[in-house]
DNA sequence: TTTCTGGAAATAATCGATTATTTGACTCAG
DNA sequence: CTGAGTCAAATAATCGATTATTTCCAGAAA
């Protein structure tokens, strides 16, 4: 009776999907590498189907590349894949704020808020992984009420390909700084309303990650 | 010796996904629909594998909802999203056909005109089938040398859920041949490198066939 | 009548075994 | 040596059967 306290029931598919995708964003596997199947089975103590379910998502996800009879691989790191993400980061992140400052209530100044506090606290002893998650979810209350949905599902495809970039690069100290101080100034212009600055400084916040990121490439 | 004349060689999971995609396009399966797996077994006569592994990366592509425990139901068709993807379309297309116009070679120039030739050609007389993929042609001919591998692949995703509501709307002739000379004014507009017009009428074009979808809508 | 409850039928998810394809080492002719 | 051809091992893809979950309906209780 205790047993399915799991909202829903995940199947076991949708858990070692969920589990790879977090395992590909951190770069426990390297790029381009090859993903055994067989290997993975025995990793994850998962079976045959659930698991082979869970690489085609990614794949259609775009975190994995499948090849017809030749399994699935790892997507490379390069300079212009980066690049690319880069500005579409810019682009759509900039449109969606825009649009969030437009429609967003008093709700969403308080989860903005309480996002940007919580991410503001998490200091130098917080784990890696919990820090990444309220990164993530800071940077998705930011733009949530833009008012669509494919907008926002873009934006997280996009974040999760920028993060391979960015968690395997090395923490430049100078520069995080930086980077934490303009999630502050984020916020404050979103609070004023001030679309048109909100949207310089989210799209100069994004291009410099991309310079944290750049030294992951190969 | 002459059996795998297919390039490659696909695999089952991959035939049956881009026969599904076509299907589920086509409006082969009502909106919200419930699709029972047994069913599609034995109406497409592939394993249980191979088609599972399809459903699930049509699912993580959006062309349908995978419910825990559950199975899969084809997506609604309602007026909100309709007007999302609507508006995604004008601001990604608008945005790639800029970057096309600015990249684009002579070799472009050519693909360009072939594509548009090819599709004033087909008449009343040319099967739908063949209709729709010279039209998907043309339009992935008009901004494919944007330079943005990932802009390319959403506009990709949103043609095929766009296609959902236009290809199950009726034929509306009047507009049909408004659309259609639009696409000449594009190739026009683009061969004369206005990137500004071009724009501008791209935008139109997608908001007056997005008028002829939105009957589909329940 | 309405609302539970139990359990059978339907169906989704998973497993174990089998088949098909690729990979890589080895052979041998040139 | 070199390169084409061959075969065995590795592994990806698929199948058939089993397990787990949901759905639906009959019957009991309120």
């Amino acid at each position: 009776m205790t047993e399915t306290l799991k909202q829903g029931s995940a199947t076991a598919a949708s858990r070692i999907y969920e589990t790879l995708r977090q395992d590909l964003l951190n770069g426990r596997y390297r790029a381009g590498e090859r993903l055994s199947i067989t290997l993975l089975r025995e990793t994850y103590e998962v079976g045959l189907s659930p698991l082979r379910e869970a690489l085609n998502r990614l794949a259609a996800y775009g975190l994995l590349r499948q090849e017809n009879q030749r399994g699935f691989r790892v997507l490379e790191l390069t300079r212009e894949e980066l690049a690319d993400i880069t500005e579409m980061r810019r682009q759509l992140e900039g449109m969606a704020l825009e649009l969030a400052i437009r429609h967003g209530d008093e709700e969403w100044e308080s989860q903005l808020l309480a996002a940007n506090h919580r991410l503001a606290r998490a200091g130098e002893h917080t784990p890696v992984v919990e820090w990444e998650g309220l990164h993530s979810r800071f940077h998705s209350a930011l733009v949530e009420p833009c008012g669509s949905a494919w907008l926002l599902r873009f934006i997280s495809q996009l974040h999760d390909q920028f993060d391979r970039y960015r968690r395997v690069a090395p923490r430049a100290q100078e520069l995080r700084h930086q980077l934490d101080s303009q999630h502050q100034e984020l916020v404050d212009l979103a609070l004023a309303r001030n679309a048109r600055q909100a949207r310089a400084l989210i799209e100069e916040h994004i291009t410099l990650s991309s310079e944290v990121a750049k030294c992951s490439c190969r």
